[in-house]
DNA sequence: CTGAAAGCGCTTACAG
DNA sequence: CTGAAAGCGCTTACAG
């Protein structure tokens, strides 16, 4: 028999029983090694699969029969690209493929724009992490919810029964804004990650911030307040360099409004602030200081080492896939907010004058 | 209906054909939209929906009876955090998923380890791309082809009838050893990437090289040949910046048996020799010459520039999707091999002496 | 320890 | 345009 013909009629199960001589059911018993088989009778259902070419059970009849799948999803708020260039969910994703170890699942990468015949709505997943901030959020658990998927948020509100896994954004900041402070900065200026769905770029506004759909952002800006009252800046489309550089051009150039120092909610973002000060020929920290957030070691940036809050990215992976392990377990596990750490590297000091 | 109790009795596409008043394959129609259904009957189904909470067909169910699952593949040769940890892998992924796009289908993310339920062995996927040269392809190879799985190979050797997007290994690693031939290198040692499934660290021979199970490996050895015949070296455990730094310290350590420059088989591992040569005092490349392989940038490398073969990673990974959706339609495509570029940095120098 | 039966939820020819 | 029927490949109570 060729290959393509092989790939035409695949053996199942009933011919694997038929050729060993037993029933269906004590076939799939032998596979699944879960009920009371005799050690000959399995032999003879193996040595039979062995002589089809039976590859074992259809994963797609299982699934359809278990009601299960083995698959978690994890839902990225942009093309898997994008997330892979963050560093931040790496970490993240590496850590729920370690919490979901005890399911024995895979992970299915989606994204929450709808586009593709395989999403949010219709994937083949057990249970699902919501990767991000996501603006869409709302619209990606509806559909979750009516599906009745188990989910767990990584970092955002997705609604009052749904486990959250968060770290203390207000409160990082905070005190990242206050060793600002105490160098001795006032003239402050915050560059933010993106407010809305649309991922609008632009000056921060008091409407724009009233509409945010992005808690992480405005928990940090709120950190921020604590601090600064009165502070601005502007928003990203993304959290990327080249979109802090963008950002830090429109903050930099004017010498007569220039901040002395620069809040960025990711590191990324403030790499690229340090990129657009440099092209303005300023210094940093000697010119503007850079407060980054999340810890992680940005490509390039050496020998920068930035002033930022270390946030506990795999760890907040880990304890969103046990808790979905726990979910389809029965289980009602709580969510967990998780402790930035502040490290003081070389991109902040006391202001020029 | 509390959530709980919706969740155990979740409504069926038969469910709402009777609360319509229709059949459950004009709902079905109605639903997939492939089959006439007339505007008004379409619409009492999709109010019958509305009315049930129901989240439209179940994914399970479509797969089994349609034999697709939609879903696509990737098996990594390691653990997730470790691919992702890779430049390369990271670009070619983002390709996969690129390539794919006709067929709106999901990534799900396995690993040739065989561990967890959910393995190559049994995992619900349409096609499957393999990616980057494991050692352990054979068996992964012989498990998808049992199941009637379409694949294709990343970079190594898979069977004959498989189907391989590859670079110029061997080709660009002998002009990478040119252009240290032409600085006037003659004392030239090799870090090559693992050459066997237990990742075996320690001293390039003849045994350990005549038993490799990576022929990405294998070719770039030979690359190097052709111009330095009697080249030897060691072999990592890994393609990382740190097991670049112990074969780095291994081959620089000894004065006087210390090569002028030292081939490394990847950026990553370029990054790590770099790091020993430092470490021992030696400058780069006054006293060693350094060369990479893959052109990505290295976390923290600057001010280095390394001198390097930059391989089209994204455009591999697109590659090999393009192909999966055309063997998926019946298809038989070409496999591809893509050229790599020299980018002279400064890492590289003529020897001191 | 083994088998007969029912059914997981859907889609697809096939008739009408 | 709509419906009745069969079946995708498996697993799971239930009997024996």
């Amino acid at each position: 028999m060729t290959d393509a013909a092989a790939a035409h009629a695949r053996p199942t199960l009933a011919d694997v029983a038929a050729r060993a001589g037993v029933s269906a059911s004590t076939a799939s018993l032998a596979f699944s090694g879960s009920g009371p088989v005799s050690d000959a009778t399995r032999e003879r259902v193996f040595a039979a699969a062995k002589a089809l070419d039976y590859a074992g059970p259809d994963p797609r009849a299982q699934s359809l029969r278990r009601g299960r799948s083995g698959i978690v999803g994890v839902v990225l708020e942009e093309r898997v690209r994008a997330a892979f260039l963050d560093p931040v969910k790496i970490q993240m994703l590496d850590g729920i493929s370690e919490g979901i170890v005890p399911l024995g699942a895979g992970l299915l990468l989606l994204t929450d724009t709808g586009e593709g015949a395989v999403s949010v709505a219709n994937a083949p997943v057990d249970a699902v992490a919501l990767i991000g901030c996501s603006p869409r959020l709302a619209h990606t658990v509806a559909q979750l919810r009516l599906r009745g998927i188990p989910m767990v948020a990584i970092e955002g509100h997705a609604g009052d029964d749904i486990i959250e896994i968060s770290i203390d954004n207000e409160d990082a900041t905070r005190r990242g804004a206050e060793h600002l402070r105490e160098l001795g900065h006032s003239r402050v200026a915050l560059v933010t990650l993106p407010l809305d769905p649309e991922r609008t770029r632009g000056p921060l506004t008091p409407e724009r911030e009233a509409e945010s759909t992005s808690a992480t952002t405005s928990e940090r800006i709120a950190g921020a307040r604590l601090v600064f009252p009165g502070i601005g800046g502007v928003t990203a489309g993304a959290s990327d360099v080249e979109e802090g550089r963008l950002a830090g051009l429109a903050l930099l150039a004017d010498p007569e409004t220039r901040p002395t120092a620069v809040i960025a909610q990711s590191d990324l973002l403030a790499a690229g602030v340090i990129r657009a000060a440099e092209e303005l020929g300023l210094a940093v920290p000697a010119d503007v200081s850079v407060l980054g957030f999340d810890g992680v070691r940005v490509d390039g940036l050496a020998p920068y080492d930035l002033t930022t809050l270390v946030q506990p990215s795999a760890a907040k992976g880990r304890a969103a896939g046990e808790a979905l392990v726990q979910m389809l377990a029965g289980e009602h596990p709580e969510g967990t907010c998780f402790s930035s750490v502040f490290h003081r590297g070389n991109t902040t000091a006391p202001p020029a004058r």
